[in-house]
DNA sequence: TCATGGTTATTGATTTTATCAATACAAATA
DNA sequence: TATTTGTATTGATAAAATCAATAACCATGA
């Protein structure tokens, strides 16, 4: 029983007549009749009386006819359904992720885009928050990806993660000795920070001890590199979750978490809200979620989320 | 893109391996794969992703799949409803008609019945009413065709169609000018009637002039013996409505119609009250009803039905 | 880095199937 | 009885599915 068997018997019910739904079929009658008969033979009944003129359908054959429009009709659906998800799961998408997000996600989110929805084109840009939003305004990027909330007007917010942060200090302090530390213990005077415009840096302000004032003159320009001068000057700084799968052995000895409460960024895609393509950013969100540890996709995190 | 195809994918999609899926078709490994290639070819998609360990689909691939299976359920269905349908359509009937029906419908019958259920097969028996209620008592007949309602215990009846009686006049009678003739003006003197135990005999009592004693002494065995005795004797008798296909041109114009009430006699199909085989009684109801002009399935009539 | 085992892809030969053109056959019509 | 209209049959051919063998790929542990 095949598929075009059945087209061949919904044809000659409809045209009542062999050589009408022969052409109909692309083929010649002799094709149908055969074919029809190898049906009959299959499934050991008549479906149609040749008798009978012009042609008709047994009662059984009725029925036959009609299962096999059903069969028919679910088989255009799939043709259709992959026709429109097509269109929805390909184009180019411009997509700027801050630099604090970038390393821990990029190198995988391409393999998996392109594994998994082979139509999408990623353009990314790294590029600061600020610059993100200004590109998001005059629509030249599609979708950012940075630390929300941003609560900018005419852009919507797509919370895709929380990370949690972590303390990275140097042996030499007093902090060193603590298994975990408090969030208003912080004192900012040994703290490295991002370089100003790195959202993160103001976030790093928020968890630490404000009534402390500000002595680290050093700012760096990356994770990797304030890493790296807190372990050769010592101090301390503050680095997000994912940056752990980064470090040494002998570096991760050096991190301590941080409690109560524990600081969580939250990470949202963000769009005009006049983005039209919905499905490119269910695509997106899935694909960053499924790079990252079940636990960072939890909402309860969110409670704890700062802001700028 | 063939039903074959779909049970490759779907196979490979349960076994998330291309040998196992391969084995539960029937097939070797090299015949999925190439199957499975042309299909995604074809619908120019990718339904799976072979770089992953084991093989997974991608997302539309996973679509793909669950449509497939409707498809594959639906053929499913097909087959088992051919199955049951046969089960149902096929067997023997054992079926009783009385002889002033059974000229009318046995000669068609046997044909829709062959041509239509070729599963079915008639074993019939021409007797008259008594002996047909008699034998369904005995469970030796599984069906009757006969004229209703009887109203006897243990049976029941499911009418079929009405049929009107004419009157067959020769003539040198007086009846014979009128175009029309009512139903309460039809003397018994000169009428002929068919034998002592044909139900037909007392429907035609019933329908003519009560008054008047009755005197004609010969009782013919056939309807066409009625009206050839009528034909060489003079007289008139009633004859069914079905008769009439059967008599000559000349004999045509010897036909009345009755009216005021036009008379008519209810033909029914009567099982015993355990019978189960429900699907053949509707086929043998439709399979007489296909034989006969629309107007005599038509209820209405009903309401002019005569007894016993 | 190199084998190794497990997995899928490829290939050429072979079998099976679908299709066609031509023609036989059957039934209805004139 | 011829003729027309329709379906079945048949033998040849083209297309396809399938197989066995083997290549290619990839993760993983030595």
């Amino acid at each position: 029983m095949t598929l075009q068997q059945m087209e061949y018997i919904v044809a000659v019910d409809k045209y009542r007549h062999f050589v009408k739904a022969a052409e109909s079929c692309h083929v010649t009658q002799s094709t149908l009749s055969v074919m029809i008969q190898k049906l009959e033979d299959e499934l050991d009944v008549q479906i149609f009386n040749r008798n009978s003129h012009p042609v008709s359908p047994t009662p059984i054959g009725e029925k036959i006819i009609s299962q096999a429009k059903v069969v028919l009709f679910n088989v255009s659906q799939l043709k259709e359904m992959i026709l429109s998800e097509r269109q929805q799961e390909s184009g180019e998408v411009k997509l700027g992720v801050i630099p604090t997000v970038a390393p821990y996600i990029l190198p995988k989110l391409f393999g998996v885009i392109a594994e998994r929805y082979p139509g999408v084109t990623l353009r990314v840009t790294e590029t600061r928050s600020a610059s993100i939003l200004e590109k998001l305004d005059k629509a030249e990027l599609d979708v950012g990806l940075l630390a929300t909330p941003v609560g900018r007007p005419g852009l919507l917010e797509i919370p895709v993660y929380y990370e949690k942060f972590v303390a990275y200090i140097s042996p030499g302090e007093s902090l060193y000795n603590r298994e975990e530390i408090e969030s208003g213990r912080m004192p900012t005077e040994r703290l490295w920070v991002l370089q100003e415009g790195h959202c993160l840096r103001n976030q790093v302000m928020n968890i630490c001890d404000q009534r402390s004032g500000y002595s680290s003159i050093y700012e760096a320009g990356s994770i990797d590199t304030l890493v790296k001068i807190v372990d050769e000057n010592g101090g301390y700084t503050i680095i997000p979750e994912l940056h752990l799968a980064m470090l040494t052995e002998a570096q991760k000895a050096h991190v301590r978490k941080i409690v109560d409460p524990a600081p969580v960024r939250e990470v949202s895609l963000m769009i005009r809200q006049d983005y039209v393509r919905e499905r490119m950013l269910n695509i997106l969100a899935e694909s960053i979620r499924r790079i990252l540890p079940e636990a960072m996709i939890d909402k309860r995190l969110k409670k704890f989320a700062i802001s700028l």
